[in-house]
DNA sequence: GAGGCGTGGAA
DNA sequence: TTTCCAAGCCT
């Protein structure tokens, strides 16, 4: 048991968390930043806005969430406007976002708690953790922050920030569970909506991963790691694996009107439930008959491949244009104009090699 | 616990 | 060009 994961450092007392806390708060008043899911304290955030921003911001950056939040309010403004969509326009709307299981997990729980709720959020973490794409960390960052709820909020700037204000040595992931005893400790009685997103802005902004600017972090008179020669060698990653490169090959074949064959993908797995050019060889879903479509065309080979990258694999598709000929499409494809349907990023890459013959990426 | 699951911007 | 991510969740 010994071992692992001990802090090196004496026990801080009530004072010195009560300070460091407060300090937070004050640099967070000065220096937090201005979003549009955010509210001043006392108000606190619509819980459909945190939903809503949290869900994006799972493993996404602020600027990348940011115009799809705004989109998404615009288009859907409550949550029950958002369960009555079709899962198929969510996704097209995500589209770009990436991690669309996210997507299609939100669209679920929104009805959910349309359902079951009358449309009213859960408060509790214990009961929002049993809503689909809703975790440990999503539950009490909705329970913290639209609710003023004391529950242990933990992300990836949060545990970068403890492990090195407390010096804890444990590797991740599994740092993360000992930090709720820690975190509880920090956190005030006042403001605990604030508390949190004081600690992600810290992340973020300041105790950041690479170069952590100590000479202004409100928590450095207490923080155990800045009498380290390079605090930023807290937290303790694991070692990653190589990504392998994975051939593929997709068809784009064009009507003469500006349209082109798609096919809807899988519900689950990569890039499930959206849609997409026929493909095949670049990921584990039953491959299409492409084959059998390309005997009876006369299409043409990019020399270039398009590459895009997802998170445990390179894929390198080779392209094949083609115009129909005004045969029956096979079961499953339609014909659509790419530029009006949400499609993920390696699809938009496919679709703007095939008409311009240049490689991005 | 470990692996699957996107993306685009920064270093 | 390659690596490293950025407010995790599910299986």
């Amino acid at each position: 048991m010994a071992g692992k994961g001990r802090s090196a450092r004496p026990e801080k007392t009530a004072a010195q968390l009560a300070a460091a806390a407060s300090h937070l708060l004050d640099w967070y008043d000065r220096a937090g930043r201005q979003l549009p899911w955010r509210r001043h304290w006392p108000e606190l955030a619509p819980p459909y806005l945190v939903f809503l921003s949290e869900l994006m911001l799972q493993q996404t950056s602020v600027t990348a969430v940011i115009p799809y939040f705004q989109a998404f309010v615009r288009r859907w403004p409550t949550i029950e406007a958002l369960a009555d969509a079709d899962q198929a326009e969510v996704l097209e709307a995500w589209a770009g976002l990436g991690y669309y299981a996210r997507a299609r997990n939100m669209h679920k729980a929104a009805r959910l708690i349309v359902a079951r709720h009358e449309g009213r959020f859960p408060e509790q973490p214990e009961q929002l953790c049993a809503l689909p794409g809703i975790g440990p960390y999503t539950a009490g960052a909705i329970a913290a922050i639209a609710f003023d709820q004391p529950a242990p909020v933990i992300d990836g700037n949060i545990e970068r920030v403890l492990a090195r204000f407390y010096h804890l040595d444990t590797p991740l992931p599994a740092l993360k569970k000992q930090l709720v005893t820690p975190y509880s400790r920090l956190l005030p009685d006042q403001r605990r909506s604030d508390f949190p997103q004081a600690l992600m802005d810290l992340g973020a902004l300041i105790c950041t991963p690479a170069r952590p600017d100590c000479a202004v972090c409100p928590l450095a008179r207490d923080c155990s790691a800045r009498q380290l020669a390079d605090p930023s060698i807290l937290p303790v990653k694991p070692a990653k694996k190589a990504k392998p490169t994975r051939q593929g090959r997709a068809l784009v074949l064009l009507d003469g009107q500006g349209r082109a064959a798609l096919i809807r993908r899988a519900g689950k797995g990569l890039l499930g439930g959206l849609p997409g050019f026929p493909s095949d060889g670049w990921d584990r879903s039953p491959p299409e008959p492409l084959d059998r479509i390309l005997e009876g065309l006369e299409a043409r080979i990019l020399p270039a491949k398009v590459r895009h990258t997802f998170t445990h694999f390179h894929a390198s598709m080779t392209l094949c244009l083609a115009e129909a000929g005004g045969a029956d499409l096979p079961a499953g494809w339609f014909w659509a104009v790419p530029e009006e349907t949400g499609l993920p990023s390696l699809m938009k890459k496919i679709w703007q090699a095939s008409q311009t013959g240049q490689i991005s990426d």
